[in-house]
Parts: structure tokens; sequence; C-alpha cells
DNA sequence: AAAGTGACAGCCG
DNA sequence: ACGGCTGCCACTT
């Protein structure tokens, strides 16, 4: 049923520059996602062919399964964190 | 039908 | 600044 949604979730995480970050609540109100919870669960069922590591919680700490791994990936792109939390200030991606 | 679950977020102490 | 609580919504038991 909601395809549309599912895509316009996958379409708004394409867009995101290397070096960039943003969140799943960002991601939610850009799509129309009547919940950041949305967002989760489409990338689990749906995001491994997506730039899924550029997408972190409102706190700027990665998801507690995938931190390690997250941080890793975003380091290679130049998205340095102060322990396991990313600068929102500075990396937030606000679109064009 | 009711209760549990999860890649979340905001408020409060 | 951080843990705890509560609201959230689609899915599964």
């Amino acid at each position: 049923m909601d395809e549309e949604l599912h895509e316009r979730v996958r379409d708004i995480i394409k867009t995101i520059p290397s070096g960039r970050v943003s969140t799943y609540g960002d991601i939610a109100a850009a799509a129309g996602a009547s919940t950041p919870r949305l967002v989760g669960r489409i990338l689990s069922e749906d995001g491994h062919d997506l730039p899924w590591h550029r997408v972190l919680r409102a706190s700027g700490i990665p998801a507690p399964h995938l931190v390690h791994r997250q941080l890793e990936l975003l380091r290679a792109e130049g998205v340095l964190a102060d322990g396991q939390r990313i600068d929102l200030r500075r990396y937030r991606w606000e679109g064009p």
C-alpha cells in the first residue's frame, strides 16, 4: 500500500551527499511519514543499497546495534565523531 | 482483541 | 548531560 511513502523515504536518503548526515526525524518529516519509526523500519527491510550510514538519531548517535560500523563508514567520508556522537550542527544536511 | 516490539523523539528530573 | 518515561505507528504474537 504505502509504496509511495516507501519510495519517497528511499529517494530522500539517496540525496544526502557524502560527508553530510541526516536524522530519522528529518527524513520522516520530509517524506511525510507519520513517525520516524517508519523510516527505521524501511531502512531495516530495504535500506541495504542506500547510504543508510548517513542517517542518525536526533541525538547525533547512530542506532545502538550499528554504532561501530556506522561511525567507521562516516569517518571514511570525513565525518568525525566526538566519542560516538556526530556534531549535527556541523554535518546535518538541510536539503538543497 | 490485547500486548509486545522496534534503525525514534521530546520532556523532565 | 544522561537515564527514564511517554507518545508514536505498523506489525507480529
